[in-house]
DNA sequence: CTGATTGCAAAAGGTTTGCATGAAT
DNA sequence: ATTCATGCAAACCTTTTGCAATCAG
């Protein structure tokens, strides 16, 4: 069903072409992140037409209309979130996914405030807390009994 | 006087070589948090036979010793930072500066704490508030009044 | 001397751009 | 018919790599 997707670009008025409904339902169907490569990798066994440039437009495009959000969390990739609302991400050094972190995090804190900061104008904040994951320390924790 | 940045080198026993003390240095001679590039153009100037590929290594190898860090700020940049406790960013995306800022978090707030969240062993954190910087809002306001 | 470090140039990702083809109103 | 979106390939930018030349101990 890609009503929702759909229709949200036309509520954008943008035309819903194929290429821009199966990135932005992508997007939203994924919890982890994923760089444009991997959205690419993933709807070329669908769309074996298209382009990385098609891809990277729609990115550019779904972030302008404020649709997703892209998120920089290791040097030298970009990654994309449908999640438009401030929130923590914790990322796997190990097995390099990206989690969500829910924080109750208390209101004097520039993550959840933000608006102004020593003068300056805050838009957007992004926070990300690096480890290992616990799946990771378990296959850590598994290898070593052996 | 380079005296602290070489000592620092022989401290952690690697031998203190002209570009080494020079990288260093000049890390912790800027509050910017300059890309590879912004520093390989600047030492150029008074060590001209320097190439990208030492400022790398040498960036990459202070890291490791943990000198300095590695921040991710923007999509495809790494920038680098000579302070190594905790602390927030802010990203002017007008003038593409980044400025230290000081907080003072509560401390059930991840970007302090941290350690556990959620089964997931925390090592760093990164946070950055993203928005117009004091200087640059200034500049547009006497722009609206010509 | 001997290994570590440097500099160069080429290669390797990830992303952007120019342009011709193709679809939609 | 005109505009807009797509796909392809080349270009671009940052970073990494391989290797020969050079330096430090």
């Amino acid at each position: 069903m890609n009503k929702l997707a759909a229709d949200r670009l036309r509520e954008e008025k943008v035309t819903p072409t194929l290429q821009r409904i199966a990135v932005l339902e992508h997007i939203q169907k994924r919890t982890d992140h994923p760089t444009a490569e991997e959205i690419y990798q993933d709807l070329r066994k669908n769309l074996p037409s298209l382009s990385r440039a098609t891809v990277y437009n729609t990115l550019d495009l779904l972030c302008k209309l404020g649709e997703i959000q892209q998120i920089t969390i290791t040097a030298n990739k970009a990654r994309y979130d449908p999640h438009t609302k401030p929130h923590y991400h914790f990322f796997c050094r190990r097995c390099e996914r990206v989690l969500d972190i829910e924080v109750s995090c208390p209101a004097s804190c520039p993550i959840t405030e933000s608006s102004w900061v020593n003068g300056n104008r805050v838009e957007t904040v992004q926070a990300c807390l690096y480890g290992i994951c616990s799946n990771c320390l378990k296959k850590e924790e598994e290898n070593k009994k052996i």
